[in-house]
DNA sequence: TTCTGGCCGGTAATCGCTTACTGATGTGAT
DNA sequence: ATCACATCAGTAAGCGATTACCGGCCAGAA
C-alpha cells in the first residue's frame, strides 16, 4: 500500500533562524515596550485605554509611540482579540445611487464607531452574495450587511439562512437591509421600509387628484420589493372602493430603458387602454416613462402625471421634477451598523427588525387629472 | 519618588486555563488536521495549493474540510503570512459617480486577483485621506488607492509623501489616480488621464464649430485637475492663434448648483460679455448651466452649445444629451490595482506613472455657432 | 547491494497583540 | 507595627495560520 499510514516522524528539534530581516518591517509592541522601559502588556493597555496605568508610565509609552512611528497591526490585534473592527456591506452595483447612499450610511456609522468597511457588489452575478458572505466570513467581518437583492427563490433563501447561522455561531450577524426577514428561526437582523404602505401613499395621492387610470411599471414578481409595492397599489384603489385594471399593471426589471420602452410601446399600441398617470416602480422607471410620454408630445403633468419611488438625487434634478416616495436610504445604513452592533455578543437573540419611515414628496410631475 | 523603577518583578509562571469555551468556535487548521490525520502543515499545502499533496492525502483533508465547514481565518493568515489580500481605496464621497465607478474598477480588479476593498470616503473632510490613510496601514492593506482629492497646498502634499514612504516601507504601496505625482522620490503609482489634452480637444472642437467666446465654468485654482483643465482651454485657443477674454474663465467649485447660478447670474449682469457656448469644468457644472440657459428662454443647442467632462451616465441622459469628454474611469481603477500588484515587492523602485486614454463624445448639446 | 536523489509530510518557530494571573508596593485601618 | 486592600505592572499563554528545515521512503544508478 503506498498509503502513508505509518506513524508521524518524529523529527528532532532545531533550532530555526529568524525570518532573514530584509523584507518589510515596523515597529512592533515588543520595541515599544523596550523603549518606554515597560512590558508589552503595558503598551498594549495604554493603547487601548481600558485598564489603569499611571499617568507618567501612559506619557513614556506614548513618547515612545511617536518615536518608533508606532502602527497597531490589525491582523494581530484582531487574531489576539476578538473583534475585527470592520464591518462588511454586499450591494448589487456600487455606482448606483440607491446603493450609494446606504453604503454611505453604513460607511459614517462605521467611521463613527471606528470601524472601516469592506465593500463588495455582486455586479449583477446572481446569488453573488453568497460567496461574498463567504469572503467576510474569512476576514471575520465583525457584521456582514446584504442590502436589497434581486430574484430569489426557496433555495437561495435556504442558503442565505445557512450563511445567516454560520455567521451567529461565528460570533456575528448577518443584517438585511431593504429586504424583508427570511424566517424567525434565522439569526439575523433586518432594516427594511414600508414598501406596501409608501406605494399606498403615493397611489393614494393620485387617485385623490382624480386619477383612476394609472399605469405601473416595473419589478418582478420574485421580488418581494416589487410584490410589496404593487400590494400597496392595489390597497390604495381597494381602500377607495375602486378596481385596478390589470392589463395597466406592466412588470419588468427596474431600469430606465424598461419604463422608457414600456410607455413608448403602450402608448402606441393602445394595449392597456388609455391612463393619466404613470407610477414608476423607481425613479428610474419614472424618468424612463418622463421621457417617452414627452417624445409622443405629451406634456407632463398636465397631460400625464408620473411618480417614482426611491427619491434618488435624480428625481429632484429631472425637469419637472418627480414627485415620489422618500426612502431615508443614508438613515438605513446607519441604522443597520446600529443594529449589528446591538446585536453582536447577543449569542442567538432573536431576529431583530426594524423600521424606517417614508414619505410622499411632492414635486412638479404630478396634477390633477385631465377633465376628459 | 513615586515613580516605580525597580527591576520587573519575576513574576513565576503558571499554566493558565485556556480561554473558556463559551465564546463562538469554528474549525481551525488544526482540527482539520486531526481529522484528516495529517499534520497542520500538510492542511496548509493543500489549501493554498502551493506545494506537492499527494493526490490521496489531498483528497482526505478536502473531506475534512467539507464536513467541519472550515474556512480560513483570514487574519491569522495575515499574520504568519505577509500579504492581506485587500486594497484599500479612498474616495472624497462614494455616491458620486465618478468616484463610484473608479471603486467599481477596484472592486472588479480585486476580485479577479482574489482580494477585497476596504472602500473609505472623505465626505468633504479636507486632508481627511491622510487619516484613513494610517487607519488603511493598520490594516496592513496591500496597497492604498487615493482618488482625486481636491485642494491640495505644499504643507498636505508633504504629509502624503510620508504616508507614501511608511506604505512603501510596510511593503505595500500607496497608488494616486486622477491626480499627478507627488515628486520623483516619494514611492508611489501614479494613474491619471490628460486633462490637458482632453480640455484641448474639447474647446479646439468647439472652436472648430464656430464658437469664439466660451464660457468655462468651475475649478479651484488650487486644484491640479482644475489648472491642467484651463491650460488646455488656453491652448486650444492659443494653437489657432485666437485670445481668450479673461472675464470668461469663471472658477469654483465643481457642482452642478455652480453651473446654475453662475450662468445665470453672467445671464443677467452681462459682466463676462456674451459668449455661445459653456464648458463646464465637469458634467455636473455642464448640466447646472444647461438648466439655467433654458430658463432664460435659450435654445441648446441652436442659440449656445454646452459641453461637460467626464462622461457620467448623466451626460446621456440628460436632454439634449451632452457632448463631454470620456473618462475611462472604471478602467482607471482596475489600472490603479494592477499597478499596485506589479509594484508590490519592489521595495523602493521608480515612481511608476500610467495614463488612460480620453476622447471626445459629440452629442446633442453641441452645434455650430449661430451666426450673429 | 549501497548510494543518491526526488517526493512528501511532520515539527515547531514565528507573526504581533491581548489578557488572565500573579506579584510588588504603598496606604489607611486597627 | 501589622494586615487587608487597592493600584499598577509584568509574565507568558494563547489566537490560527504559514513555512524553513529536516527526515523517512523508495526508485534508479553505480
Amino acid at each position: 500500500m503506498p498509503t502513508p499510514q505509518g506513524k508521524p516522524a518524529r523529527a528532532s528539534r532545531a533550532p530555526r533562524t529568524p525570518r532573514d530581516g530584509a523584507g518589510p518591517k515596523r515597529a512592533t509592541v515588543q520595541e515599544v515596550a523596550e523603549t518606554a522601559g515597560v512590558s508589552t502588556a503595558t503598551v498594549s493597555r495604554v493603547l487601548n485605554g481600558n485598564y489603569p496605568v499611571a499617568a507618567d508610565t501612559r506619557r513614556r509609552v506614548e513618547q515612545a509611540v511617536r518615536t518608533l512611528g508606532y502602527v497597531v497591526n490589525a491582523q494581530a490585534r484582531a487574531l489576539a482579540g476578538s473583534r475585527t473592527r470592520t464591518v462588511g456591506i454586499i450591494v448589487e452595483d456600487i455606482v448606483d445611487p440607491f446603493f450609494g447612499f446606504i453604503a454611505r450610511g453604513v460607511q459614517r456609522q462605521a467611521a463613527e464607531d471606528g470601524k472601516l468597511c469592506l465593500v463588495c457588489s455582486t455586479y449583477g452575478v446572481a446569488g453573488g452574495e453568497l460567496d461574498l458572505i463567504d469572503s467576510l466570513r474569512e476576514q471575520r467581518a465583525d457584521a456582514v450587511i446584504v442590502v436589497g437583492g434581486g430574484v430569489e427563490d426557496a433555495a437561495y433563501r435556504r442558503k442565505l439562512a445557512d450563511r445567516a447561522h454560520a455567521l451567529n455561531q461565528d460570533g456575528s450577524w448577518l443584517v438585511l437591509c431593504g429586504r424583508p426577514p427570511l424566517a424567525a428561526d434565522v439569526p439575523a437582523g433586518v432594516v427594511d421600509y414600508d414598501n406596501t404602505g409608501g406605494a399606498h401613499a403615493i397611489t393614494d395621492y393620485l387617485l385623490g387628484q382624480g386619477h383612476r387610470r394609472i399605469l405601473y411599471i416595473g419589478g418582478l414578481d420574485q421580488m418581494s420589493v416589487h410584490r410589496a409595492r404593487v400590494a400597496g397599489f392595489r390597497r390604495a384603489y381597494a381602500s377607495r372602493g375602486l378596481e385596478v385594471d390589470e392589463r395597466l399593471i406592466q412588470p419588468g426589471p427596474f431600469s430606465r430603458r424598461l419604463g422608457y420602452e414600456r410607455t413608448a410601446q403602450l402608448l402606441r399600441d393602445g394595449s392597456a387602454g388609455e391612463f393619466t398617470a404613470v407610477f414608476g416602480a423607481n425613479d428610474g422607471v419614472a424618468v424612463g416613462a418622463m421621457q417617452a410620454l414627452r417624445e409622443a408630445g405629451l406634456r407632463i403633468p398636465q397631460d400625464v402625471s408620473v411618480v417614482g419611488y426611491d427619491d434618488i438625487p435624480l428625481a429632484a434634478e429631472v425637469t419637472p421634477a418627480l414627485t415620489t416616495v422618500h426612502l431615508p436610504l443614508e438613515q438605513m445604513g446607519r441604522e443597520a451598523v446600529r443594529l449589528a452592533v446591538a446585536l453582536r455578543g447577543e449569542s442567538d437573540g432573536p431576529t431583530d427588525t426594524r423600521h424606517v419611515g417614508t414619505h410622499v414628496v411632492i414635486r412638479e410631475s404630478t396634477a390633477p387629472a385631465p377633465v376628459s
